[in-house]
DNA sequence: CGGCGCACTTAGGAGCTGCAGG
DNA sequence: CCTGCAGCTCCTAAGTGCGCCG
């Protein structure tokens, strides 16, 4: 296992067999697989009928399919007192290891001019572009008009009049979508020329509750004034919810709940036990029902109603272009639900004001009216920033933003110049292993950490690993902030040498677990690390994410540690579509193919969701649909056995037509059955993993369409429409032969 | 030179909705 | 036509990393 070089993670032998490794020799082409490649951790590529799924995949460090448990024991570790390890009384915070900084130079030609490149890159050949485009997209049109009209029975006309609609409002949305990749870039620094909009959508204000909605303390109805029953409210509305049950939400909610209360109140109401909040959690729940209940009219002028309000707050205009706002809405006030063991969790998120908030906008703009009666704490023109409105949040004491969508030039050219950056670390990407590979000898303990955390970071794309505040989150670690109570040292475990055993809560305490062969001298370091040292320090003490980062960016402009979490997902990506599709695949196999090339990116960045509430109960209801379809598949082909047996010798026409129409039976049959089992294994293969996120943040974009294209797949069946506006810049620009 | 705060990306879950399939 | 649920949108928490300041 440990040396299945199609692993996307096994970098320390791909060092010098990997694919890519002379820059753009490969092209992704749409031929057959290579017939000998090493069969990767997915398993089967062909094999649709029975894949079995979960355990044939699991990747060359998993152990199989550990991670898969993952969601289920994290309740139990809550409670595990082996597992949670509390700090030790103060800040995390390290000495840094003056004897060794970032500072050798043999790295200098690696860097190489920067800036420039990516511009370069970035803005090459415009001309050519352009007409490309222009070619793709006429292409597209002409396909989607012969494309046969769906044959269904009701009106054809008004559905023909119907897909005309959509596709000129999709020409119209072409037409007014801003191709800002097509321009010249700011001068560095500048965000914004022009910038103008409303300000931020405000939540309507609390409205008390009706009389005969009572809140109870110790048996006896109190009329809270409004703050105080605001606060009961959040509370009451949770009450379903197991947040309710813990003991730091209680009393976090407790102590800033007696805040909003009068003076007579907070006298009279001192022990949250004694509250019975149950009428206004029968009102919540009626008011839940009855807006479910509503009329199609009512939720149409619901709709409309806010459609009013996306409409006015939900765009801005930036340079002559009118753009979607992200997160226009000001965050109601709540209880903070922060996740797993967080200190603050059920907190009182205060209503924001106003007078709380900052806006940002052009000198020269129609700067945005404050609510009636109110003031702004501030106006200000700072176009080296892209957010739109700001305030600080009273729980974290953190800054929030009103930023723009996804879609936008700010956010598409940011997210375009990260696929850039990535693709720049592919070409010296072997550099930069050898050298720390060779820094695992280094005399200098914090080069040696340095290069053990790199390993980790590239070979299993983790974290940074910032320090945190103690005690204003939870217990969370990335890389460089590991402990020695979160690795487990195994000489030699299931038949393999030198094993680390990762157990980790990382970012929005997800657990990590893992178990990965790692070479010798890595593991000799790592036994070195933990000489002298207690469960709860710091497992790398002469290293932190600065000293990492200033490292990196030595060896090549722009490079830090997420860096490599994005080059090798999209690598990865690349490499597994280049496995596993074929060209001669239907649909949906080539759909599993492209899944499963997604889903192996998701393992190894660790996204996992938790199994969906109705997850088994679904995977029975399509197993009973397989099921039925297998048998109607048997009787249909007894029925063309049967048709056959009739015809034969006949010259009946009629009989010959029933014998093709059998044929046809039988043929569809098949198709579906074998689409309802594709689908089967796809959903019991993801029943854990979240593919969203790494399609959303990690995959270049311009993989995929360069897939699509070469492999004749439409780009809506993988991306939804989100998804293609968010990513409008490469499906323009993308051809068949991009290569990552 | 390290500590801190600001700006921006990445993350999973809740809740809603539209549509496939009965 | 109804309904269950997959897939989407919305929401906001939780990371990363940089640059400023004392």
């Amino acid at each position: 296992m440990a040396d299945d070089s199609s692993s996307p993670k096994a970098t320390e032998i791909k060092l010098s067999d990997d694919p890519f490794a002379n820059g753009d020799a490969l092209v992704l082409k749409p031929k057959k697989k290579k017939a000998k490649e090493k069969s990767l951790q997915y398993g089967k590529a062909k094999t649709h009928k029975k894949m079995k799924t979960s355990k044939k995949e699991s990747m060359d460090f998993e152990d199989s399919g550990d991670r898969r448990l993952q969601l289920d024991v994290k309740e139990e570790l809550k409670e595990d007192p082996d597992f949670v390890v509390h700090g030790k009384g103060k800040k995390r915070k390290r000495k840094t290891d003056h004897t060794d900084g970032p500072s050798s130079t043999s790295e200098a030609p690696l860097l190489k001019k920067k800036k420039k490149v990516v511009k370069d890159e970035g803005q090459m050949n415009l001309a050519t572009e352009k007409k490309k485009k222009k070619e793709a997209k006429d292409k597209v049109k002409k396909e989607e008009g012969d494309r046969p009209v769906s044959v269904k029975k009701k009106s054809k006309e008004e559905i023909e009049a119907a897909r005309a609609l959509k596709l000129k409002k999709k020409e119209e949305e072409e037409k007014q979508r801003w191709r800002w990749w097509e321009e010249e870039k700011y001068e560095h620094g500048i965000k914004w020329k022009f910038l103008e909009h409303k300000g931020p959508y405000f939540p309507p204000e609390y409205q008390p509750l009706p009389d005969d909605v009572k809140f109870y303390y110790n048996g006896k109805a109190v009329k809270l004034n409004p703050p105080a029953e605001e606060g009961a409210l959040f509370f009451a509305q949770m009450l379903d919810h197991e947040y309710t049950t813990k003991e730091v939400f209680r009393n976090n909610f407790f102590r800033d709940w007696r805040k909003e209360m009068t003076l007579e109140e907070k006298q009279l109401i001192t022990d949250l036990n004694k509250c019975d909040f149950g009428e206004l959690l029968v009102m919540h729940k009626q008011r839940v029902e009855a807006r479910k209940n509503m009329s199609k009219e009512e939720k149409q002028v619901i709709k409309e109603a806010n459609q009013k309000i996306v409409e006015e707050y939900g765009f801005c205009v930036l340079d002559h272009h009118r753009e979607r706002i992200g997160n226009f809405k000001i965050e109601p006030p709540a209880l903070f639900r922060g996740r797993g063991d967080h200190p603050k969790q059920g907190m009182l998120k205060k209503r924001i004001q106003p007078e709380d908030v900052i806006i940002n906008c052009s000198k020269d703009s129609h700067i945005p009216e404050p609510p009636a009666g109110h003031r702004w704490k501030e106006v200000r023109h700072d176009n080296t920033v892209t957010w739109l409105a700001s305030w600080t949040e009273n729980v974290q004491g953190s800054c929030k933003y009103v930023m723009l969508n996804a879609n936008s030039k700010l956010k598409g050219e940011k997210d375009w110049e990260k696929y850039e950056v990535a693709r720049r670390l592919k070409s010296c990407v072997d550099a930069i292993r050898a050298q720390y590979l060779e820094d695992l000898k280094s005399k200098q303990m914090g080069t040696r950490q340095r290069a053990v955390a790199l390993y980790f970071i590239d070979k299993l794309a983790l974290r940074a690993g910032n320090e945190k505040e103690e005690g204003e989150t939870a217990d969370t670690v990335g890389c460089c902030s590991l402990r020695v109570e979160h690795i487990t040292l195994h000489d030699t475990l299931d038949g393999q040498k030198f094993v680390v055993e990762f157990d980790f809560l990382g970012k929005d305490c997800i657990r990590y677990y893992n178990k990965v062969p790692v070479i010798k001298r890595v593991f000799k370091d790592l036994k070195l690390f933990v000489e002298k040292k207690q469960g709860g320090d710091d497992f790398f003490d002469r290293l932190n994410t600065q000293l990492l980062n200033k490292h990196l960016s030595s060896l090549m402009a722009g490079l830090t540690a997420k860096v490599f979490r994005t080059y090798n997902a999209s690598i990865t990506l690349q490499q597994q579509l280049q496995k596993l599709t074929n060209k001669t695949d239907n649909m949906a196999e080539k759909l599993l193919s492209y899944n499963r090339a997604n889903r192996a990116v998701a393992i190894l960045c660790n996204h996992q969701r938790a199994p969906p509430k109705t997850f088994d109960q679904s995977m029975a209801n399509l197993q009973a649909k397989i099921d039925s379809r297998k048998e109607q598949l048997a009787l249909a082909k007894k029925e063309l056995k049967q048709a056959k047996k009739d015809g034969k010798g006949s010259s009946d026409n009629k009989l010959l037509t029933l014998v093709e129409k059998k044929k046809k039976a039988v043929q569809r049959c098949e198709e579906q059955l074998l689409r309802m089992e594709v689908q089967a294994t796809d959903r019991e293969e993801n029943k854990q993993i979240a593919l969203s996120t790494s399609k959303l943040n990690y995959l270049d974009p311009r993989i995929s369409v360069a897939w699509c294209k070469n492999i004749e797949v439409p780009l809506d069946k993988i991306y939804n429409k989100t998804l293609r506006d968010k990513f409008a810049w490469a499906i323009d620009m993308t051809e068949n032969d991009f290569v990552f």
